[in-house]
DNA sequence: TATGAATGAGCATTCATTCAT
DNA sequence: GATGAATGAATGCTCATTCAT
């Protein structure tokens, strides 16, 4: 067989979209890395060549795509108009951040599935991903209060519900095939937390 | 090593209940047969005699779960103070079946976990649960929209999140270690969708 | 293919044999279970049921070959003819336990090469059998310093010299493909360290 | 990483010094190219530069190492006080030179090590030091028949025991960790095959 | 001279399943 | 009703080797 050599950087690129969309589908104890690499061309040694093992693979992933994900996000609220300084938290500033976040996950499906299932994979304690969604929800909660302060009476109580809405609904689009507007529900699922949100929408 | 003999639907009975453990934790593509036959103090080809493949036995234990699910919550609100109709829906008792819904989850977290993980697990197309589980969310956002009708302006909607919460805010209950008071957050939540609800609930 | 179900002990007993001679030829890091699996006409799975892994095959194997080993000798012992007491150390019998040793290892060349190869490869403190031989150069050397007590000035230091020669001796047997007489060639080596072995050698 | 050129030759020595540790310990099976290279701060390709193949390696290693073992025990002999001619095999020399012998082994014990191990491992017919093994012990017996010519009644018989004294002592000081005097064992051995060397020694 | 991407074969081990007992 | 011997496919990973750079 013909040995391809790829620009390294290129190749891992390739690895972890291959990895996002197997593993988004699989999990992480259902995909094998060998139906990886044949996904990106390669042979079992030569993609564990980029990646030592299978759990290595998994943890580079996640925070290769995390930072990217998160990166996207406010990518996405720059381009629109972006608020002369991210920690001004106007009422309107809040309501994109959160619309942000929905539309990213509505643009990139397969790491909206790869971060559903992985996060319920990983509830077990000896997942080799249970520290980092444990990590990552807790600086999420966080993030979230930390908007919603001022806005509402108890912030953390709220971001609980805001985060289980957007994940709730997500999973339902997921489920759905992606067959209801997800971006709609979302909207009036963050004016049920934030009422003053309904008016606001309108007038956007 | 002795060979002992079990009454059948015993036997049944305790494979179900540590199979409802192991795949809570493991999830379906993480068990294996041999664990789960370990579990029950019997062999390989033992437990297969019950159950005659992995993925029979996954569906068979669903179908189990699911009904003794059900008559749980039911039991729980006949025993509190039975309607004369269930299907009554004054606001009291839209508040109780929500209640019951979740106060099952904390009663028996160990099923919660066992739905939890193979609900997002089941999203693949390939998944053995994945018909189960995309009938059982159609069959429930149903019941939730039944329940809400005439208590809210868009009852499709209103199932849909208040479904997304409960799921969401369990998901960060079982993550979170049990660590926060479920009940609690989701009585919040449920007041979110059923603004009257607030007032009932101090009055109940 | 055909299912070629055995008697477990009849079976364990194959795969030893097979082992014995495979693990002699190639050492422990040289040969592979599928190869022993193949020559005992069953798969790779199938011999792993009865020893779970490779290391415990090893050990499993070296106790159980020793136990018949060490019997051996005792019956070769007996069957000439036993003395009242084998522990009576009288000149003729510490003479006809040595020679019983090496008779042997010249029966059962492949034993003698499974101990002769492993012996140098668990030179190694990571080898999983360097504790098994450890043990037993300290046990052979006392049991040879008790038979040679009161018939040599030093007899911790005669048993050294007597196995240096026995292991050295059966090595080079092996490498020159069995071409010289070993039973001479130890007799005239024990006689080195018994000097009144000569004559009795010529009485008996 | 930083890509450091070495003199062929420095780089050569380097690994044949590294591979001279590692194989005697590990042995030709349990040894890999990629650890050796590590050892030695390049990579696996860029070692079998130097050497083509582990095979070749293991060969032009071995030749390399004897050339320099028999040189340092001619080079101790010499140093020590060089007889007018190496083939006068007057008593003293006969002694001095078996001792130098020992002495080297213990003087670099990895080297020691490493004959020793693939000594054995090298039984097998199908190691690709096989040959090499059977050439070397030939020719060190037919030597040491040659040193001892004229002064024991059988050189060749005497040759063969005086080898495998030697092999077994050292087998033994490796595995008991160094823990006892292997010079002065194998001085013992030596009077035992050269009865005259106790007095000779004692007048040393 | 050396790197490092990639192969292809092989390794010990695991797993669901079958089936004679 | 249950055991446990055995299969066959698969799994994650390792290894010696090749070769473009």
């Amino acid at each position: 067989m013909k040995r391809r050599r790829m620009i390294p950087e290129m190749r891992r690129e390739q690895i972890l979209d291959a990895a996002t969309s197997l593993i988004g589908h699989l999990g992480y104890n259902g995909f094998t890395i060998h139906e990886l690499a044949r996904n990106c061309g390669l042979t079992n040694g030569g993609l564990l060549h980029y990646f030592g093992s299978k759990e290595e693979l998994l943890i580079a992933m996640l925070e290769e795509r995390d930072r990217r994900w998160a990166a996207g996000i406010l990518a996405d609220l720059d381009l629109e108009q972006a608020p002369a300084d991210r920690i001004e938290c106007a009422r309107r500033t809040v309501l994109r951040v959160f619309r942000a976040i929905v539309a990213r996950s509505v643009a990139q499906p397969d790491m909206l599935r790869l971060f559903t299932v992985l996060q319920s994979e990983a509830l077990n304690h000896e997942h080799p991903a249970y520290t980092y969604f444990l990590r990552r929800e807790t600086m999420v909660l966080d993030e979230y209060a930390y908007i919603l302060d001022g806005h509402v009476e108890n912030p953390r109580a709220a971001a609980r519900k805001m985060l289980a809405l957007i994940v709730g609904l997500q999973q339902q689009w997921l489920r759905a095939n992606q067959g209801f507007d997800l971006i709609a529900a979302c909207d009036e699922a963050i004016a049920l937390i934030l009422p003053w949100a309904t008016a606001a929408a309108a007038s956007a």
